[in-house]
DNA sequence: ATGACTGAGCATCTCAGA
């Protein structure tokens, strides 16, 4: 009963995953997007509220929220109109546990699905960002011992990492940029190089595809973005991929957020 | 020119975002 046999009867599911800078902001925009797009289960990060502060409407349009809160800050959220089971909803793994909201792990449709808000690591000096490279080191742990176990997984999210030169317009980000140094991208590849599929590189392998642009400096109208929201497929569930690709219509909206959702479609 | 917007909150300024 390993990966194999999963794939043979798993179900065709729609992934997706979104940063909204803030739920009550853009409740609106994610409402117009499920009911345009219907996927089967989308990860939200950056909701910057707690539990009950966390739009209640979405059921109405069929979708049960499972929700990770913080105030102020951070904050992922999962909403799903397939049925889920929780299973984590802190990163296992960390030295000391982890006070921020980042995490949340479900099963669904026969697998595991991870939403994450990887760190940014460019505040909080170099505390904050060995804070991300720890974080990066827990997930790539987290990711072996499932692929060690023949888990069928993705993981979608905010990684907060341009892996190359390739992955941001010239100028949109400073050279010493957390996103962008060394030892972020070699932590990143020692994830991907785990063998994990990069859903949207696999299928567009020569593309400026962006997921995001900074409010300000007009980066949305000279096109200055980068692609740091991603989807990582484990081997059997890269064998389903069929589509995957930022909404970039997203970003033109009134007050969007400055990030797209990102969806990934399975057979 | 480490600037420019946007959001949250012990709020009229600070922190964080990336």
């Amino acid at each position: 009963m390993g990966e194999t046999h999963r794939h043979a009867t798993a179900p065709p599911v729609k992934l997706a995953t979104w940063n909204v800078n803030s739920i009550r902001q853009r409740e609106p925009h994610v409402r117009r997007w499920l009911e345009r797009v219907q996927p089967d289960v989308l990860f939200l990060q950056e909701i910057k509220c707690e539990a009950p502060q966390f739009p209640a409407g979405f059921a109405d349009l069929g979708y049960t929220a499972h929700v990770v809160g913080q105030k102020s800050y951070n904050g992922v959220a999962v909403l799903a109109r397939i049925p889920f089971e929780v299973k984590h909803t802190a990163l296992p793994g960390l030295p000391e546990g982890d006070a921020q909201a980042r995490y949340i792990e479900i099963v669904a449709g026969g697998l595991t699905l991870i939403g994450i808000y990887l760190p940014n690591g460019n505040s909080g000096g170099e505390a904050g960002y060995a804070y991300k490279l720890a974080w990066m080191a827990a997930l790539r742990d987290r990711a072996a011992a499932l692929l060690e176990a023949e888990t069928p997984f993705a993981i979608l999210g905010d990684f907060n990492v341009c892996p190359t030169d390739a992955d941001f317009a010239p100028g949109a980000l400073s050279p010493g940029d957390a996103l962008l140094r060394p030892q972020t991208r070699a932590a990143y590849r020692s994830l991907v190089w785990l063998g994990l599929t990069d859903a949207i590189r696999a299928l567009h392998p020569a593309a400026r595809l962006w997921t995001f642009w900074d409010y300000q400096a007009g980066c949305w109208q000279r096109d200055a973005g980068l692609r740091i929201d991603h989807a990582l497929l484990s081997p059997s569930v890269a064998e389903r991929l069929i589509a995957a690709m930022p909404d970039k219509a997203a970003r033109g909206e009134e007050q969007p957020s400055d990030h797209v959702p990102v969806l990934v479609a399975l057979a």
